[in-house]
DNA sequence: CACGGCGACGGTGTTACTTCA
DNA sequence: CGTGAAGTAACACCGTCGCCG
């Protein structure tokens, strides 16, 4: 459902051995709580395609169901302070099973939207309700900035920790639980996906940085490599008595590259030529099993 | 006073469902 | 009665605002 920008279908993935490459926050959606990727497991991109995430069982429906009973309570929805929880609304609505930002319960400063569906809807009732932006809040600015407990904001990290979306009736618990309205934790959980995402591109950022260094050095050491071999080729003393050839070979079966530097190749010197299996040089072309021969049929 | 953190909001895209011609 | 278009609702994400420590 959430098609967002990661949009072209694919993100990058690096992940570390060990590391769910799955776990990240395109599926984050999944009802099944699949947990974010943490800033303590840092190093992960997702290779998944965005737009198959899915969400939690769509609320949608079930809310839409919900929907007529819910404009018909919203009469009783008068002189609702906007920065303290209303006891009664949020158990109207943990009794439907519904929150959503643009009700009017859940949003009473929510966006233009709500605010359009709600001085309709709320037109309706045995009283006219109007709210806006003006009417609804005690006055000065527009903005109250409410600043959560500590114990708030512990608690909240602890259920982004065990599942990263909410639903409507999880959401209406936890406001409930602490005091908040469900708009506050919904708010809540927006930004901290966004900040979490903000912080994993950024370790993603360094991480390719790195990779990037490494490459480099790595290119640099090959280049320097290949000039000596070809320095050493065009001497013809040295060419010739080279015993064993000092270019590089890689085995066919295990791919494993001898040069005269490697380690791990060393023992493989001593052997003759034409009894070590990892001296010859490669061909893909002289292979029997050509992969390509199978795009190429002969006709 | 400048600045960063963060709660809040508006805009927008997507999906599912409903209504109606 | 089936079907496609239009409308609606809900939700997510993003960018931004603006309060506050």
């Amino acid at each position: 459902m959430v098609q967002q920008k990661d949009e072209l279908g694919l993100s990058l993935s690096l992940s570390f051995p060990g590391s769910s490459s799955q776990q990240q926050y395109n599926n984050i959606n999944n009802n099944n709580h699949n947990q974010m990727a943490h800033d303590s497991t840092p190093l992960e991109l997702n290779l998944m395609p965005s737009n198959t995430t899915t969400t939690w069982t769509h609320p949608a429906s079930h809310d839409r169901k919900m929907e007529a009973c819910r404009v018909d309570r919203r009469s009783f929805l008068t002189g609702i302070d906007v920065n303290r929880i209303p006891a009664t609304t949020v158990d109207m609505e943990e009794e439907n099973g519904v929150s959503s930002p643009n009700s009017t319960i859940s949003s009473l400063s929510g966006n233009k939207r709500s605010l359009v569906n709600e001085r309709s809807e709320l037109a309706n009732g045995d009283e006219i309700l109007e709210f806006s932006r003006s009417d609804d809040e005690d006055g000065d600015n527009s903005r109250k900035k409410l600043r959560l407990t500590k114990d708030q904001s512990a608690i909240l990290e602890e259920s982004f920790k065990e599942h990263n979306t909410l639903n409507p009736k999880q959401k209406i618990a936890l406001a409930k639980r602490l005091g908040l309205r469900p708009r506050q934790v919904e708010v809540w959980f927006q930004n901290r996906r966004a900040r979490t995402k903000l912080k994993q591109t950024e370790v993603d950022c360094e991480f390719l940085k790195r990779c990037c260094q490494t490459l480099t050095e790595e290119n640099r050491k090959l280049q320097k490599e290949v000039q000596e071999l070809r320095a050493l080729k065009s001497s013809p003393q040295f060419y010739m008595q080279m015993s064993p050839p000092t270019t590089l070979t890689m085995c066919p079966s295990c791919e494993r590259v001898a040069g005269p530097q490697s380690a791990t190749t060393e023992p493989l010197r001593s052997l003759p030529m034409n009894t070590n299996p990892h001296r010859l040089p490669f061909n893909p072309w002289a292979s029997p099993h050509r992969p390509l021969d199978a795009l190429h049929p002969r006709s």
